[in-house]
DNA sequence: TATGAATGAGCATTCATTCAT
DNA sequence: CATGAATGAATGCTCATTCAT
């Protein structure tokens, strides 16, 4: 408001729209089967504005996967302290919204199938988003280890192992048939246990909290709960 | 010669070269990516001829997919006994082996990039390479607990919980970073995590278990050895 | 008709047919203002089909070029002796009628404006249009020369003088005004003028091959009489 | 200051630079590889700029050509007089520095390529340009016809005999090969020639003239000696 | 006055597909 | 049965030109 112009608010507007279009129709098709005129159609632009705007369509993919692959993993950086186990479990379903959300998801079909075409962009993504996520998990159970509540040697496999028996199934899984998204029963299910398995694995003190973990999942059966 | 006419030999081995060629072709390149002029220049074919065997690129497709979904998982199928630890451990290498192979991963990289364009690909994997493992391996941890050496109320999750514990990380990264396959040794350090934890969750001895994976794990850093 | 197939044929006719069309758009429009839309139309074929003959729109302009460069100029390669003086008058006009003709003009309009993008076509042309033909008239010249009828030293500017006396003036004023072409009588004129001077300058016995060429002017006012 | 406002003066300058910046363009690209943006771009003008000061691309194309026909030909049209051969030979030097000038050369080959497509400038060029030099050579020469130096009937005819033994050659070799300029040694060896052959045939007293020539030959191998 | 931004139409090229042989 | 040849319909991209400011 305070000193861009009509024009600038205009073009920022209108690159917001080509961008959104662009990822749309790119997570719906594909690179290759993903047309400028498509693009420029659902973003209500001329095909030469795209250009203008983007270059070439090799930018324009480019400049999406790597403005977008930030945005959408800032949610859960920072663990606040409420008791481990309660961390834990408002963490992981912090994560699930996060990764098995049907956009997020595109993207990562996206970045996969592209991979071999585009190295860089599947490079980015694993610095700026599993790796990034992986360093605030490992630094959190860092920081337990040291209270002496979890015991382990190496704490990157640590971090990936509770990734793993909370998402991976459930993440492989819509990766594959896109149209039969896990409801959050199954998220449930997937989250309970594989915080189970990590605190069996990992707690200097398995029986209390697996305990607490156990209330926890009684009384809140979806604790985000949008679906 | 014993029943099939020279002909349907021909036939044969035309059809086994356009099929190569065309997973070839539609694993670099993807679905849209791939011009059926490319598929019939490397397989040194007519295009007419493509059009014959296969009638269209999407049929020539789906047929592909869904002919190769067998092929690469049948190696593992039945965990042969020689005590569980061993039997967990040799089954660990031969579904990293498989899983982590290059080609299998161009594969998993198309499936998901398609999953989209294609759902009954994407389902057809699912339901004929996971979910297929993920029984055979399912009824192996159901033998065991029978036997008293494991213990868990759902063997889904179980089994699932062994897959992510062992592939997830690595899988993931070679998915999106294809020109950085874990070697061996980061392998090893996957697998050899993997089974520590999964143990401690689910061993009924996990003392004695762990102590004989730690001897496995010292005498024998990369049993199947080939890179 | 002895052994290519009716197709061959067809083909053959198509490729002339393709090549006619784009000589005829070429220089009409110049190299970027030809579009193979317009090409593909005027040879009644289809797009592709140019593509897959010619390849691109750059080599389909060399082809062209370097292939039509030779037919238009076989004609006067050999000045057969009736006299010197006749065997000039004769070659002048058939010199004439080549240059002066409108196709030819065109291409060489083409040529010269496209000597800058394509300096091979420019380069080719002088050697295989001018170049050669220099050195046709060199070796007549250099004939009557040694028969006693001519006299210089550098056989290479009489022959180049000769061209010059002849035909500078009206090629050079069509190619600039293309509409203009000179009729006949303007082209006796030059024929008539140069041959004079060249005869004046160069023959060992001026005076009597002047009477000649003065009756030959006059009794032939245009030889080859087309317009 | 002396009433042009800095306005105006502006102004005239951008349209220099204009027309400056398309002649170039023009000249390396002709007329239809040039495009409004490459000209606006090496202008240093938006394009609106450029449409607002000259209408069309046509219509700038139409400017540049018929502003600059006179520029370049003026510098020998009164050939004083310090005797005529001397006068020839200085003639001949100052013609051949211009039409065989890179630039000029390059005006000329984008003349010729747009003939047919803008009648009107090749006229235009072919008026002011050719035929009006060729007015004062006319001029010039009936002046020492008059005096009894040179004999001739048609005067036009021994303007553009001159012209032509002078620089056909040379010029269309340029012209074809735009990157094989003749040098100054190739230069001198064709005005020497032509101008030998001009006297043998036009001089009333060729003996003396050429002996004249001949000393001026000598003395001074390439009078106006830039390159 | 000068310009950033916009566009309809067009460009060279390629695609999946189908004849005619 | 196999194929060279053909094509309508895109595709990525650029052009001359014009608004709105």
């Amino acid at each position: 408001m305070t000193g861009t112009s009509p024009r600038a608010l205009n073009r920022q507007a209108k690159e917001r729209r080509i961008l959104q279009a662009a990822l749309n129709v790119f997570a719906a098709e594909g690179y290759s089967g993903t047309s400028m005129d498509a693009i420029a159609a659902k973003a209500e632009v001329s095909k030469p504005t795209l250009y203008q705007y983007f270059g070439t369509k090799e930018q324009l993919f480019t400049e999406i996967m790597l403005s977008r692959r930030n945005e959408m993993l800032d949610a859960f950086e920072h663990p606040s302290s409420e008791g481990m186990v309660r961390d834990l479990y408002r963490f992981s379903w912090a994560y699930a919204d996060t990764v098995l959300n049907p956009d997020f998801l595109s993207l990562a079909r996206l970045i996969i199938a592209e991979a071999q075409r585009f190295p860089e962009i599947g490079r980015a993504y694993q610095a700026s988003g599993p790796d990034r996520v992986l360093r605030g998990v490992m630094a959190y159970l860092d920081s337990q280890r040291e209270a002496g509540r979890l015991q382990f040697d190496d704490e990157e496999l640590a971090a990936e192992d509770l990734w793993a028996l909370i998402l991976s199934a459930p993440r492989n899984q819509a990766l594959h048939v896109p149209d039969a998204l896990p409801d959050r029963a199954a998220v449930k299910r997937y989250i309970d246990n594989g915080l189970r398995v990590f605190l069996k694995a990992y707690s200097t003190d398995p029986t209390s909290d697996l305990d607490q973990l156990k209330r926890l999942c009684e009384q809140a059966p979806t604790p985000t709960g949008t679906a």
